[in-house]
DNA sequence: GTAACTGCAAAATATTTGCATCCTT
DNA sequence: AAGGATGCAAATATTTTGCAGTTAC
């Protein structure tokens, strides 16, 4: 099965570039979510720092990636799941982070659960971050 | 009733400085969360910013705070309960991030739910972050 | 008095902005 | 051709480190 990078990018209406190919397929293979810095130093000198910050804030506000909250300062991106869109996310899933080998893999098939919230509190969104040993690394 | 800004430090096994107890008395003081940044906007010129740093790692190296995962780049340290201590932290209740004012709250009574890993995964942690409307916004 | 803590300076790192050039459509 | 995207330079912000002076105990 191919990915369809050029297709995404169209959807979103952004027009398709070297970086933004290269870098939202690096998305793609990875299963799990990436950092700028990992990007940058999976990418070499292929391309400006400054673009992989300006692809990474236009793939969020498309709705092409999302962030995963982190308690290191340092923030992740992955995958949205086909309902994301603009602005309208769903990203109730759980997020796992292997303190081991440092993947953070997003855990599609776990719901978040249903959390109460005392009266006068709304959410519009939630976020549930693990973290522990993954399977291959046990 | 009075907080015990001396006798946490002291249990602590930290030596009672000012900034230490300036810094302290702000997150008892406020019922939320605080990030670097209110620390050194709300205290001045009072002391340096390389204070705040050191003195932030302390507390979360001794238990006196946790820090709370953001999708924003910006991490916020809340006071851990007393059932936290150096390296074992009990920090299993939810975080609420008001979009509308901004504060973060711990809600203590909300306890963060059960969630079913895949098998191979073991979590050590869990992060239950927020967002939406607080009680004071609506 | 001694160990621990702070302030200052500076280095290292991360992020943002402006603008000229290049590429996509 | 026109608008958008990139690269480069530079400004800005953030975090870390070393060291000398100061403070808590």
């Amino acid at each position: 099965m191919r990915f369809a990078i050029n297709e995404t990018l169209k959807k979103s209406q952004l027009s398709v570039t070297d970086s933004r190919k290269k870098i939202l397929e690096m998305f793609m293979r990875s299963n799990g979510a990436l950092a700028h810095a990992d990007i940058e130093s999976e990418s070499g000198t292929e391309f400006d720092r400054v673009t992989i910050y300006r692809t990474l804030q236009t793939f969020v506000e498309k709705g092409i990636i999302h962030t995963i909250p982190t308690a290191d300062n340092a923030v992740r991106y992955a995958l949205c799941k086909d309902a994301c869109s603009a602005g309208h996310h769903h990203d109730d899933h759980v997020h796992f982070l292997c303190d081991d080998c440092g993947t953070t893999y997003c855990l599609d098939q776990v719901a978040a659960p249903q959390v109460m919230l005392p009266n006068g509190f709304t959410s519009t969104r939630t976020d549930v971050v693990m973290s522990g040993t993954c399977s291959k690394c046990h």
